[in-house]
DNA sequence: TATTATTGTCTCATATTGTGACAATAATAA
DNA sequence: TTATTATTGTCACAATATGAGACAATAATA
């Protein structure tokens, strides 16, 4: 929306991105509220003219929450005509002020590429964006109520991710560089949504070799304390 | 391309397909050649105004194929700016003899879903479409050179594919209503790219209960009769 | 009737996972 | 100092799953 005489932006594309964090036991993602609207919505934006898709979603992240480099992996692309809804964006461009011939575009069908984000939540202060108000994290089973499809794109991204957690290493987005094998543990389970067997994870992780062992970490609590770990960058 | 007066498409919004048959022990995927360019190509399409893009997508394959409500699913969204390549599609329409004020909005910029579908090769008759002269079956490990990104969508399919064996019931689509253990186990190896076990794979195949037994099928060969199988319709 | 290729099934070895037991702490209470 | 408590790191054993080969049962042919 830089330069308001001219479309920059693809037409009929969108992206939304469903950005998981994890703070104490449960798994969160980010949700932004639109300007007196009263609804909420996965962040989302569109693709540059020149851009590639993924760099135009990396931008709109690094906007959000100020994080570089994070994980960050599209999983489906949501076309059905049912999505099309011009007077509801009507509606959000009028409460923002950004209603003009500028941005009819908007109004128009989009199809929108969806990603999931994994980011360490302790590492963000997320920012609201020209059309919305406030942005903030939400507990996985206790979503709002979401525009458009867009709980449907948040049940797509779970299932994603549990299809993907043996295979990407999960914990090593979600989890700050030293954390015990309890912590990794509460990872795996808020995700999957199940409890796990002590011994039976620790035995797994283990053999896997993709930890490395640090010096304990003496929480005050009355027991014995846990060694801490980091992933082995490879 | 009915009404050449207006665009009845998306615009900047495409589908490539990757199709896979299994014939013999080879896996194989159909590619089109256009016309007067030597140029292969997956076979691909747009997306109506008012079109579910899923529907859009099996109307294609539909005219390429004459096959209704076969196994389709979408892998990946390609929208790299590297892609863009008006001159190639400019070729394209002009030797098809379709380049016009109707079909400049083809030059521009497309991000493209890819799907994957699954189809029994001795049920398919393959028809080209106005752009192509020819559309035909080709091993999966012995692939022409294809057009822009066209053979990095196929091996990302067949990575799809491979991911998705366990969990989908992929030789249901593959083969024909009835078959052998020998073929449904040609199957998965034409499909993983390396030999299994057969007792191991027998036995595994069996303990999954999807398998229903048939009489056995006399090949005239000196052996063992096989069994015939279906699937287990749920 | 013997031979040949292939199939269905079994057995045993090996690897993986489920389940519980237990000793080793690190703080706190007695 | 000495129990007590909660949690952690490991081990042991059972239950399953998988790898690898053996072998008998065909269906045609010689």
């Amino acid at each position: 929306m830089e330069s308001p005489e001219e479309q920059n932006y693809l037409s009929h594309i969108a992206y939304d991105s469903v950005i998981f964090g994890f703070s104490g036991e449960k798994l969160k993602i980010l949700i932004m509220e639109y300007h007196n609207t009263g609804w909420y919505a996965l962040p989302g934006g569109f693709v540059r003219l020149n851009e590639d898709l993924n760099k135009a979603v990396r931008r709109g992240l690094k906007e959000r929450t100020g994080l570089d480099n994070i994980f960050l992996e599209q999983f489906y692309t949501f076309g059905d005509v049912s999505r099309y809804n011009p007077e509801i964006m009507k509606t959000i461009l009028t409460q923002s002020g950004y209603l003009s011939d500028s941005t009819t575009w908007m109004l128009d069908r989009f199809i929108s590429v969806a990603y999931y984000a994994l980011i360490n939540y302790n590492d963000v202060v997320p920012k609201p964006d020209e059309l919305s108000d406030s942005i903030g994290w939400y507990e996985i089973d206790a979503l709002p109520d979401l525009m458009l499809d867009h709980n449907e794109i948040v049940a797509r991204a779970l299932q994603t991710l549990r299809d993907n957690l043996e295979r990407k290493l999960v914990g090593i987005n979600l989890l700050p560089e030293f954390f015990t094998m309890k912590e990794l543990q509460l990872v795996y389970e808020a995700i999957l949504g199940e409890k796990l067997r002590r011994t039976t994870f620790q035995r797994k992780i283990l053999s896997l070799g993709i930890l490395k062992r640090h010096e304990k970490r003496f929480s005050g609590m009355a027991n014995k304390a846990p060694y801490l770990y980091s992933f082995n960058r490879s």
